[in-house]
DNA sequence: GGTACTTACGATCTACCATAGTAGATGCCA
DNA sequence: TGGCATCTACTATGGTAGATCGTAAGTACC
C-alpha cells in the first residue's frame, strides 16, 4: 500500500477482508492457506503493524486480537493524498488526473462528489 | 515518487525544473546547492533513472544530457493509477477518494472533469 | 604526451523487510 | 501442583534496494 511490505501488505488485506477482531492464529490459518509461515512470523508482522499505527489491538484471555485502525477505503484514500503532497505540486496532479481520467474513472469521480455535496 | 529512492526523486525534481536538457554537471551543481555529492553519485543515480525508464539522454559533445521521459504531472498520475490498482478495490478506492475530498480537491477535480469533456 | 572531463563498473554501507527461533509468562488439565 | 500448550517479547539472520563513491579507461584539446 504505502509504506508498507509484501506480507504487512497481505496481512492488512486478511484483516479488512474479516470484518471482525482476527488473533494471530487466525491470521496465520488465512495466510497459510497459500503459503506456510511460521507463527512467530506473523506475529512479528502484525506488532510491528500494531506499532506503526496500522492495527490496533486489544486483549482477548491470553491472547491479542488485531483490528485495522482505518478501513481499507481511508487507509488507501490517505496514501493517495500523501502521494499527491509528495508530488511538490498536489494542485497540477490531481488537475492531471481529472483531465486524464479514464471513462471509468470519471464515472467515480462524479459520483463520489455528488454524493460529497457543497458546490 | 513510485518505485523512487529519496535522491533519485530529487533529481527527478531537478530535471523537471529545469526545462531543458541537463548534463550530470548541472544535476550535481543544483543539488549541491544543499548537499555535497560527488559526481559519480550523480552521474550513477542517473544513469539507473536511465536504465529504469525515467530518462532519456541523448550524446552531446562527449557528455550526455538528460531529459525525463514524463512530465511531472503525467508521472505521478500514473503513480496514482499504480497505488489505485495496488489496493485491490480501485473502484471503491477511487469513489471514496472523490468522497472525502476537501473544497479545495473538490474543485481541481470538477475542473480537470469538465476541461476533460465527455458525459 | 599530459590534463581535464566523461562514462562504465563495481564496492561498501545502510535501512527496511521477511522470516523465524528462543525465552519467559500464563492458563488449563490431569 | 506440576507439566503441557499457547501466547508475547526480544533478538537474529539474510536479502534487496538505494545512497554513496572510487577506480579504470576513453576521448578531446592544448
Amino acid at each position: 500500500m504505502h509504506g508498507l511490505g509484501d506480507l504487512e501488505s497481505a496481512v492488512m488485506d486478511i484483516l479488512w477482508q474479516a470484518d471482525r477482531p482476527l488473533k494471530v492464529r487466525d491470521a496465520l490459518e488465512d495466510l497459510n492457506k497459500s503459503r506456510n509461515l511460521a507463527y512467530t512470523t506473523v506475529l512479528t508482522v502484525l506488532d510491528n503493524l500494531h506499532r506503526k499505527g496500522w492495527v490496533r489491538r486489544q486483549r482477548a484471555g491470553r491472547a491479542f486480537e488485531f483490528v485495522p485502525v482505518d478501513s481499507r477505503e481511508a487507509a488507501a484514500a490517505r496514501a493517495l493524498r500523501d502521494l499527491l503532497d509528495s508530488t511538490g505540486d498536489p494542485d497540477a496532479v490531481l488537475l492531471h488526473f481529472a483531465e486524464s481520467a479514464s471513462d471509468r474513472e470519471s464515472d467515480l469521480l462524479r459520483r463520489g462528489l455528488r454524493r460529497r455535496g457543497g458546490s
